[in-house]
DNA sequence: CTCGTCACG
DNA sequence: ACGTACGTGACGAGT
């Protein structure tokens, strides 16, 4: 006999926050019919979570039964001035209750009576009969009813989110009982139900109070002992109040409910009926759960998978043949492959599922071959991940070529999950659990020690694996994405994962010493601003300092942010004429900037190898860029000369050897002058001008290049790179400090110039609104639904991203494809060089001494050879002892 | 965990 | 009359 638990929820609240908690997605939820189902669908996830945690034999959702209540008619206020709830949520409160009459769960609503009385009496009755009872709600006003038999939980950002309320917690939160909350509330008031308590005491005075007295009566029966105060006399003035709030803020636990406990008993799931609404609200999540439950046999868990462990003794036994496919999966707990501790690994061969914790297996013989077999095919999810955590253990992998999280990241990059569950989800396969359901995260991340919690996990994932690749392949090819599949993203993962195992070397001792020389100029601008600002304060915090320069020296304000205002470089320097301190905050920034994040920050993740092993995120970018985390190698200094220095940490793995660094010549614009096959900017790029002084000659309307000046050159440039983000005349003006008027002036000469270039930013954005993604050379694709959008701001958001895109994206398609070629070169040549950077246009190589001559031959050819374009792709080289100097 | 800020292409 | 440059990651402050 279970265990009697009864669970009340609050539905109107918990609605209500589940309402809120997808309202961002409210336009997405919608059933064929129109109809909203945001707070359907959450509050099913919300009622799931807490059936399995609570496990109730009982349970009821109670419901406000309209405006009119007891309390209304004691105090005419009560909740007035509340915002109407939206009638998008409104629509949705009779299908909660349909669906949860389905779920065989009870539903009450009682006249004149709040959700709370409801709870409050069922709580009572159930205390009365021995139950262990949760309450969940989204309103504080409920923790009254918290007892040693009676818990609430209380919703917190979001639904997600719970804090259980037991007695010993609400003491600590107000300091009070569960019974004296309501004498807290009775001074107090309660500003969202619209009573007032007594003016001018809240919740710390009141706790205080009732901590001395115990209850509103005893502190009026003692008023006249206390000593004469302004507080007195206003307890003594809102005496009526307090005792009408105490009234209003009491849960009647006694209310008139036509239900006994044993009504509110679980009864079975009606699936007939559960199945209809679901396809009603057009719910594919729940009706998959319902499939793999095989609806009707009550227990909605998760397919079983069928799995063998393997062990030492029957490890010999997985044998496979060049026939035939392998699934892999190889589990870590956390995000950085290069050194999150193993969980296990799972492999499907034969329609066989086998599964361990004990990673060092891989290394028998029989599976290491499997791994490292080139002929023996390999499918995963996350090659790059999946390579260098077995080369950790040892294992040369070979054969792995195809990748479910790179296919699907191609497919629809719209969500950057890297979670193979969630994705599945995203096809319609509930077959396998998330990683944060399983593992949980943050504190409480683990690995469940129920051995068969895990296996179900791993053998799930290489089910899925499998089972979804048939119908990924055919999204690529329709999409005309297979070649960018299997000659780009594929073979750059591998050349990645290369470069990620190799890693840079990062000499501490040069980052120590810079370390030093920094501090001691951040000690000496600090004491000098102090001492104009008349006094010590946090620089680092935009508040403070936002503080003294606006408020207490007077500095005029140009822009406010959000929070306050705005100290930004864009501000400060226009500030810098007013006060010296200006220019100090300004050095100081920088300086610290370039301390914390590049001397402290690198220091932090030299590895005991004395390198940095970054990670390179394949499938995060809406353009098809990489990006580069722990540490970002992409952003390291080069445009200040303090900055700069940093590079000069960055060395060849042999001390004579060299740091080779070659970048493109303005991949970008030569992407643009390709796609729009703009005769003029063509012609620029085929004689070999300098792009900018070309647009400035042409813009400018000058003969010779010997016309332009530095300035010219320089808002040429500008406009250059404000044609690649889709230009707007604000947007230049404000770049270059110049008028609106003029900037628009610039753009009408450019295109005057190069008239083609209009012609493909019109095409780009009508291609996009045709077919709702933009595309580069490559067929890469980014999604523009945005390029609909009613609102003007953010659809010339998604304007100017279809014009961007194609040529961020074909750039960054060139550069991987150049990649591959010249890691292909390396190992032809059995160059000891290695590929270690990349930064979106360049490439960064560690050269030994003697390969020098080789790699400057070689390097820019391969890179300017990557692809064909009308214009002629150029790269420059630069070389050095360490990065600093490559140049 | 979000914000402001600033490093890069 | 609107309100804007494109793509990223890491830090310290402050909630």
């Amino acid at each position: 006999m279970a265990d009697k638990k009864l669970l009340l929820i609050d539905g109107n609240s918990v609605a209500f926050r589940a309402f809120y908690a997808l309202y961002r997605q409210l336009e997405s939820f919608k059933s064929p019919d129109g109809l909203h189902t945001n707070a359907i669908y959450a509050f099913k996830n919300m009622l799931d979570v807490l059936l399995k945690d609570v496990d109730p034999t009982h349970v009821l959702v109670a419901f406000d039964a309209g405006k009119v209540t007891f309390r209304t008619k004691m105090y005419g206020e009560y909740k007035g001035g509340r915002a109407k709830t939206p009638e998008e949520l409104l629509e949705q409160m009779p299908y909660i209750q349909e669906m949860l009459h389905d779920l065989g769960i009870k539903t009450y609503e009682l006249k004149n009576y709040e959700a709370d009385d409801i709870i409050g009496t069922f709580a009572a009755k159930g205390e009365k009969a021995g139950f262990t009872t949760t309450i969940v709600t989204g309103d504080r006003d409920l923790t009254q009813l918290a007892s040693d038999k009676t818990t609430v939980e209380v919703t917190k950002s979001g639904v997600s989110q719970l804090e259980a309320y037991t007695p010993e917690h609400m003491k600590e939160v107000n300091g009070v009982t569960p019974t004296e909350f309501i004498d807290m509330k009775a001074l107090m008031g309660d500003n969202s139900d619209n009573y007032p308590g007594v003016e001018g005491i809240g919740p710390k005075t009141a706790s205080n109070l009732i901590q001395e007295y115990g209850s509103v009566e005893n502190l009026y029966d003692h008023i006249d002992e206390m000593k004469k105060s302004k507080r007195k006399e206003r307890l003594i003035h809102d005496k009526d109040k307090a005792f009408l709030a105490k009234k209003l803020a009491t849960i009647d636990r006694d209310s008139p409910v036509t239900l006994d406990i044993d009504d509110v008993k679980r009864q079975p799931v009606d699936y007939e009926k559960l199945r209809q609404f679901y396809e009603k609200m057009n719910f594919r999540k729940f009706l998959a759960e319902l499939n793999a439950s095989g609806a009707g046999q009550g227990s909605a868990d998760v397919e079983k998978v069928e799995y063998t462990v393997l062990n030492d003794d029957n490890v010999k036994d997985v044998k496979a043949t060049e026939k035939d496919t392998v699934e892999f999966y190889l589990e870590m707990l956390g995000a950085n492959y290069h050194l999150a501790p193993f969980v296990g690994f799972s492999l499907k061969l034969n329609d066989k599922i086998y599964v361990s914790r004990d990673v060092e297996l891989l290394e028998e013989d029989n599976i290491k071959h499997i791994l490292e077999d080139e002929k023996i095919k390999k499918n995963v999810f996350d090659l790059k991940r999946t390579m260098v955590a077995a080369h950790r253990l040892g294992i040369h992998t070979h054969g792995l070529d195809y990748d479910m999280l790179l296919a699907s990241y191609l497919i629809n990059n719209e969500n950057n999950s890297n979670d193979l569950g969630e994705i599945a989800h995203l096809y319609g396969d509930y077959s396998v659990k998330t990683d944060l359901e399983v593992y949980g995260k943050g504190k409480s991340e683990h690995v469940p020690d129920d051995d068969d919690e895990l296996f179900n996990h791993l053998a799930s994932k290489v089910n899925a694996i499998e089972k979804l690749k048939p119908e990924l392949l055919k999204k690529l090819k329709e999409h005309e994405q297979d070649a960018l599949f299997d000659t780009i993203e594929i073979p750059t993962a591998r050349v990645l994962a290369r470069m990620e195992m190799n890693g840079m070397k990062v000499e501490a001792s040069t980052l120590l010493q810079l370390q030093n020389e920094f501090a001691i100029k951040l000690k000496e601008l600090e004491d000098k601003i102090y001492s104009q600002a008349g006094e010590k304060f946090n620089l680092n915090s935009p508040k403070q300092l936002g503080h003294i320069l606006f408020e207490k020296l007077g500095l005029p304000v140009i822009k406010k942010t959000k929070t306050g205002y705005s100290t930004s470089v864009e501000v400060l320097d226009q500030l810098k004429t007013q006060s010296p301190i200006v220019s100090e905050i300004l050095d100081y920034r920088q300086i610290a900037k370039i301390q914390s994040t590049y001397v402290k920050g690198l220091l932090d993740v030299i590895q005991p190898d004395g390198r940095v092993h970054t990670r390179y995120l394949q499938t995060l970018t809406a353009t098809g860029r990489l990006s580069s985390v722990d540490p970002n190698l992409q952003n390291i200094p080069t445009r200040t000369e303090e900055g700069k220095q940093i590079r000069k940490a960055f060395v060849p793995s042999e001390p004579d050897g060299y740091i080779f660094s070659c970048d493109y010549s303005q991949v970008e614009l030569r992407v643009l002058a390709h796609v729009s096959g703009d005769q003029n900017m063509q012609e620029a790029f085929k004689t070999g001008y300098d792009i900018h002084s070309h647009t400035a000659m042409k813009i400018f309307h000058l003969d010779s290049p010997d016309q332009v000046t530095p300035l010219m050159r320089r808002h040429a440039k500008a406009v250059n790179f404000g044609i690649v983000y889709g230009i707007s005349d604000y947007g230049l003006s404000k770049n270059l400090g110049i008028s609106r008027k003029r900037a628009q002036e610039f753009i009408d000469n450019y295109f005057e110039q190069y008239p083609q270039i209009k012609d493909y930013m019109n095409k780009a954005v009508q291609e996009a609104r045709a077919k709702g993604y933009a595309e580069t050379i490559m067929h890469r694709r980014r999604y523009l639904p945005d390029i609909h959008a009613k609102k003007y701001t953010v659809r010339a958001f998604a304007e100017r991203t279809a014009i961007n895109s194609p040529i961020q994206g074909s750039a960054a398609d060139i550069i991987k494809i150049a990649m591959i070629n010249m890691q292909k070169k390396l190992d032809e040549l059995h160059l000891k060089t290695k590929m270690v950077v990349q930064v979106h246009d360049e490439l960064i190589f560690d050269v030994p001494k003697d390969e020098l001559e080789t790699i400057k031959k070689i390097v820019p050819k391969v890179m300017q050879s990557a692809v064909k374009l009308d214009v002629p792709l150029i790269a420059d080289s630069g070389w050095g002892h360490n990065w600093y100097d490559a140049k």
